[in-house]
RNA sequence: UGGGGCGUCGACAAGCGGAAAGUCAGCAGAUUUUGGAUCUGCCACUCCCAGGUUCGAAUCCUGGCGCCCCAGCCA
C-alpha cells in the first residue's frame, strides 16, 4: 500500500495497476525499476479519454520514482498528420505533464524494427505472402472457423529476404504482398493467425519523407518500441487484451527485453462521445466548430471552455482504474471543474439578459464606488470598486410580477438586496404597448448602503447587478451537454450517435452587461459571474475591450431544481 | 462445441476468508450579503443467480445467467 496513513494522506485510491506496479517493484521484477509511456497516434486530438491513461501513466512514473515517455506511434502515414502531433504535445504539457527529454516516435525505430523482422524471416518465423486483402481475410477463416494457411507460407527463407527487400525498395505496387508471422491459422484467437507485420504503402511520411515504401502495422511496431525504450508497463486498454499473446510472441521470439502489457477500462462519460473516430466525424460534418469547440470533450475543447488541468487531473484521480466498462456521469466531472474554480475563480458581476431598473430617489447624474469581495474562498484575494448609479441592469430572470411561493427574488412590492449595495423596493412595473415588461422603477434606502440594514429587518435574496451607464457590453456564450441521451454511442434501429445531437447545445446571448473591470479581460481568464456560473474569455474570438465570454460550468443552483421539479 | 474480458448502491469505486470504505448524484436540516460555498444527517441486513467448502464467503470451488471486445494491409 502506499499510504499506510489515510488520515494524513488521504489521496489515490488503490486500483489495481498501481498493486501491480508496488508488488513488482518489491519482488523486483524489472530490476525495481518502472517505466511507462503515453504513445498516442498523431491522428486526431486528444480527449478526455487520453487524460485518464496520461494521468495514469505519468501518475505511476512519478509514484514509483520512474518515468514515463512520450511516444507518438506514427505507423500509418495516411493517417497521421503534424498538425495532431502539436496539439497533443501542447495539450500533455498543459495537464501538467513533463517528458523531459524523453520524445520519442515510433517512426525513429523503422530501421532498427526492420533489421527483428529481417531476424524473424532468418528464424523462419515469417513471411512474405503474396495473397491479396480479401484473399487474407478469406484465408484468415470466421469466430468459429479456424484458417487456411497460405499458399505462399513455405517459401524458402531466401526467397523472403529477397521478396521483404524488394518489398522496402518499392519494387511492388500498394496492397501486392505484405510480411507475415507465421504462428498458427488455427487459433482461437484471431490476432495469432499469421498477423500482418509489414504492408507496402508508398506514401510519404510526415518525418521519414519518401525513405519507406513498407510500414510496420502497431502489433508488430508496438511491443518492439516498448522493448527498445526499456519500458516495463506497457498500459493500454481493455481492447488490446487479444493482442497481448502477440505481443508476447514477438518479443520471446525475439529474445529481447519484455514489458508487462497491462489493459484497462477506456473512459466513456455521459453526453458526449469518446472516439476519435465520432469526433472526427463532428468536427468534418460541421456539428462543432472544430476540434477545440467549447462543447467538445477534448483536452483543446475543455481548456477553451474554462476547465483546468487541476480538475482534470482531479476527475481523473476519482473515477480509478479498472476493467469494467463503465459510463462516468459527466456530473462528477463538472463537480471537479467547481471545486477547483470555486477555490480560484474571482468573483465579478453580470448581466445576461438585462431588464432595466431605475433607482427613482436615487439622485440623477450621481455615482458612488462599492467595496466588493474579489473571492469569499480566498480573502487574499482582495476586493474591488463597483460603481452604482440610478439606472441599473439586473437579471430578468430575478424579476416576477405573479411569483409563486418558492420564487425569493424581486417582485411588485417586495424588497431585496443588490449585492454589496443597497436594498431596493420595486414601486412599479413600466411596460411597451405590447404589454412587455420594459424596466421597472424601484426605491432604494439609502440606510443600507453595503448591504445591510441597521434596523437588523432581513430580505429572502440578493441579487446581481450592474450599473448602466458603466457596464461593458460583451457576448456571452451558453454551453450545455453536446447530447441529450446519456450513452450516444447506444443507437437504436438505423440512427446513429448525430441523431442525439442536442440543439440546444450552445445559446449565444449578445446583449449581456459586464461591470467595468472586465473590459480588459485578458482570453483565457476565468471568472465567477455571482449566482450564474463560471465563465472565461474565449481565446479565438475575443477583441481587445470587447471580450467574448464561455461558460464553463453552471453554479449548483437550487431554484432551477425547483422550477424543474415544478414543471414535470 | 471459436477466443478473450467483465458483473459490489442511480453513476463511479474500495474490498484480496473475520462486522459492505469513499466520491458524485439524490433527499432532509443548519448556516449564508451568491437559492453558491461550508457543515450535519439519511441513502447496499447484502455483493448477477444457484449450489458447495468453511465456525465464518462479496472474497475459495462448481454450474448457470447477463453484458462487452475480436474476422483492417487501422491504432
Amino acid at each position: 500500500m502506499t499510504n499506510q496513513n489515510p488520515e494524513t494522506a488521504p489521496s489515490a485510491p488503490s486500483n489495481f495497476i498501481r498493486q501491480i506496479a508496488a508488488e513488482d517493484m518489491q519482488t523486483g521484477k524489472f530490476g525495481g525499476r518502472l517505466m511507462t509511456r503515453f504513445p498516442p497516434e498523431p491522428n486526431g486530438y486528444l480527449h478526455i479519454g487520453h487524460a485518464k491513461s496520461i494521468c495514469l501513466n505519468f501518475g505511476l512514473a512519478d509514484e514509483f520514482k520512474g518515468l514515463c515517455n512520450f511516444r507518438f506511434d506514427d505507423t500509418n502515414p495516411s493517417k497521421e498528420d503534424i498538425e495532431y502531433v502539436e496539439s497533443i504535445m501542447e495539450d500533455v504539457h498543459w495537464l501538467g505533464f513533463d517528458w523531459a527529454d524523453r520524445l520519442y516516435y515510433a517512426s525513429d525505430y523503422f530501421e532498427r524494427i526492420y533489421e527483428h523482422a529481417v531476424q524473424l524471416i532468418k528464424a523462419g518465423k515469417a513471411y512474405v505472402c503474396d495473397l491479396n486483402a480479401d484473399q487474407i481475410r478469406e484465408y484468415r477463416g470466421t469466430l468459429t472457423q479456424p484458417g487456411k494457411e497460405s499458399p505462399f507460407r513455405n517459401r524458402s527463407i531466401d526467397e523472403n529476404l529477397d521478396l521483404f527487400r524488394r518489398m522496402r525498395d518499392g519494387e511492388f505496387e500498394d496492397g501486392s504482398r505484405v510480411l507475415r508471422a507465421k504462428i498458427d491459422m488455427s487459433s482461437g484467437n484471431i490476432n495469432m493467425r499469421d498477423p500482418v507485420m509489414y504492408r507496402i504503402k508508398k506514401e510519404d511520411h510526415h518525418r521519414t519523407g519518401d525513405k519507406w515504401r513498407i510500414y510496420p502495422m502497431y502489433d508488430y511496431a508496438h511491443p518492439l518500441s516498448d522493448s527498445y525504450e526499456g519500458i516495463t508497463h506497457s498500459i493500454c486498454t481493455i481492447e488490446y487484451e487479444d493482442h497481448r499473446p502477440l505481443y508476447d510472441w514477438f518479443l520471446d521470439e525475439l529474445g529481447i527485453h519484455h514489458p508487462q502489457q497491462i489493459e484497462f477500462a477506456r473512459l466513456n462519460m455521459s453526453y458526449t462521445v469518446l472516439s476519435k473516430r465520432r469526433l472526427l466525424r463532428l468536427v468534418n460534418e460541421g456539428h462543432v466548430s472544430g476540434w477545440n469547440d467549447p462543447r467538445m470533450p477534448t483536452l483543446a475543447g475543455m481548456r477553451r471552455r474554462g476547465y483546468t488541468p487541476a480538475a482534470i487531473r482531479n476527475f481523473c484521480e476519482r473515477i480509478g482504474v479498472g476493467k469494467k466498462e463503465s459510463l462516468v456521469d459527466i456530473a462528477l466531472l463538472e463537480y471537479c471543474v467547481r471545486e477547483d474554480l470555486n477555490k480560484k475563480a474571482p468573483r465579478v458581476m453580470a448581466v445576461l439578459r438585462p431588464l432595466k431598473v431605475v433607482i427613482t430617489n436615487y439622485p440623477e447624474g450621481q455615482e458612488e464606488f462599492l467595496d466588493a469581495i474579489n473571492n469569499p474562498e480566498d480573502p487574499a484575494a482582495g476586493t474591488r470598486k463597483v460603481p452604482f448609479s440610478k439606472e441599473l441592469y439586473i437579471e430578468r430572470d430575478d424579476f416576477m410580477e405573479a411569483p409563486p411561493k418558492q420564487f425569493f427574488r424581486l417582485a411588485p412590492g417586495r424588497e431585496v438586496r443588490l449585492r454589496y449595495a443597497y436594498f431596493i423596493k420595486c414601486e412599479s412595473v413600466v411596460k411597451d404597448e405590447r404589454g412587455e415588461i420594459k424596466e421597472i422603477h424601484c426605491t432604494y434606502d439609502p440606510a443600507t448602503r453595503g448591504g445591510d440594514a441597521p434596523d437588523g429587518r432581513k430580505v429572502k435574496a440578493t441579487l446581481h447587478w450592474v450599473s448602466a451607464r458603466h457596464a461593458v457590453g460583451s457576448e456571452v456564450r451558453l454551453y450545455d451537454a453536446l447530447f441529450t441521451k446519456d450513452n450516444p454511442n447506444d443507437s437504436g434501429e438505423g440512427k446513429d450517435f448525430t441523431s442525439y445531437l442536442n440543439p440546444k447545445s450552445v445559446e449565444t446571448l449578445d446583449r449581456c452587461y459586464l461591470e467595468p473591470g472586465l473590459k480588459d479581460a485578458e482570453p483565457g481568464d476565468g471568472f465567477q459571474f455571482e449566482r450564474l456560473g463560471y465563465f472565461c474569455v474565449d481565446t479565438a474570438d475575443s477583441k481587445p475591450g470587447r471580450p467574448v465570454f464561455n461558460r464553463t460550468v453552471t453554479l449548483k443552483d437550487e431554484w432551477a431544481k425547483l422550477q424543474k421539479a415544478s414543471s414535470k
